[in-house]
DNA sequence: TCTTCAGATTGATTCACATCAAGGTGAATG
DNA sequence: CATTCACCTTGATGTGAATCAATCTGAAGA
């Protein structure tokens, strides 16, 4: 069991929950978050305009497609999905948001949410009101720099995501998915070869152009070389260097 | 023949060519490029920090993947194509880039280009040293407004692309390929149902993940259903609605 | 004019993944 | 404690696009 993995997180939801005052300054993620750039009297600037409210229950919508865009969102706990739903109702993930992470920027070109975004478990957000952001940006040359680097990051993770879907096999998809979250796992300082997968197999078949039979086919598959152990939503990665030749993207 | 339906842009090259003096506040695109949300006096600014070189010839690099970041680019004339090449030496295309279009933005993220950028045909483009813009941004919110807005663009099509990839077939990947470079087309005051690909039958493949011989078969089947008419390069549609539900995205 | 060569087309065959179908598992609920 | 239901797994079969293999086309160059 990898219950204790997820302790240090949890331990952070329930502060939140307890503790309102939590800001950028003494937050766990700033050197991975918007803060990153930013002096200490700045972070507490851009701590001004941030609004914490009470965490989104599983389930819950943070935004829907084609809702007013007013915000984009960092992940403070927890885990979201963003999706679109295609014309004839078919819903396809655009990817998966874990703390630390900013969300909402496919807003800002039409002023309206161009996805819908859901918790895949309690989450606690921080909301960046958007116009107060631009009006930060323009007055802190570190923070309207980074927030271009983090769309432009956004842009090259959907690059990634479709040469994957184009040129990739199932395997190989499958692997490099869970490369992805064990690195921004560790990029959080928790373990990079135990953790415990906030989405379904549904979700992680529909974000990468598989059906659920296939995502459970490969992780049997996997499990048989001994490359990953599975227990239903737990993994652990047990042959590094296995998964990333199965990835077959960086050597 | 259609060739006269390109020839406005051809004079538009050759204008370049004989007259370096073009500016935004000339320019034929201004209305859907960078300067689409600035007074006058404002085009000016930015008109002073866009360099403008001769032009690319077919097949020249604007840019490489792993080259340092330094500006983005507006295509002026002529189209490009932006791809990137995986660790075991494939390619895979990541967009084309027609007049009035933006690119290079994926690079802002690492301070290096993440994909490299060459010209289908002979291309004329404007640089827009990044530093410049950043400082021109920070002075004109509108400008910044715009570029966030461009950014966050981009984003949203990468994100139909992979759902284009993860969701639809073969005829409807071709079908929404034509349906957008119509669309861009007619934004450009251009035909959008008579036009020539700037791209080869292996470029169209690459970007929708496809190998060539399908992409000539859904050409082929096009015809035969009189959705299209394809000869070589050049391309009418004569079925504007029947090719939308090939597509079968929008209604 | 003939040659060459890259790009495009068309047909035959194969294969990876989808689809269809049938259980299995475990957490939530009465 | 039994029931339900969402989620996952495994097996059998089907299929759309890849692959393999020719051939065609037209522009560029000798």
């Amino acid at each position: 069991m990898t219950i204790h993995l997820k302790q240090s997180e949890d331990t952070a939801i329930k502060a939140c929950n307890h503790d309102y005052q939590v800001n950028c300054g003494n937050c766990r993620l700033n050197s991975i978050c918007l803060p990153l750039a930013l002096e200490s009297d700045d972070i507490q600037q851009l701590d001004d305009i941030i609004q914490r409210s009470k965490p989104l229950q599983k389930n819950q919508h943070l935004y829907r497609e084609s809702d007013d865009f007013q915000s984009v969102y960092a992940v403070r706990s927890g885990t979201l999905k963003a999706y679109k739903t295609t014309d004839d109702g078919r819903e396809q993930v655009t990817g998966f948001y874990f703390p630390g992470e900013i969300l909402g920027m496919d807003g800002i070109s039409n002023n309206a949410h161009a996805s819908s975004a859901k918790a895949l478990e309690t989450a606690a957000i921080c909301e960046i009101p958007f116009t107060s952001l631009e009006k930060l940006s323009a007055l802190m040359p570190n923070l309207q720099r980074h927030f271009f680097q983090l769309m432009s990051h956004e842009i090259t993770e959907d690059q990634q995501l479709i040469t994957l879907l184009s040129k990739n096999s199932a395997d190989e998809r499958v692997a490099a998915l869970m490369l992805s979250i064990s690195g921004r796992n560790a990029r959080r300082k928790l373990s990079a070869t135990q953790f415990r997968l906030p989405m379904s197999r549904v979700d992680i078949g529909n974000y990468l152009g598989l059906t659920v039979e296939t995502v459970s086919r490969v992780f049997s598959r996997m499990q048989k070389m001994e490359v990953l152990r599975v227990d239903n939503k737990e993994i652990e990665i047990l042959d590094p260097q296995g998964l990333k030749n199965m990835a077959n993207l960086g050597s």
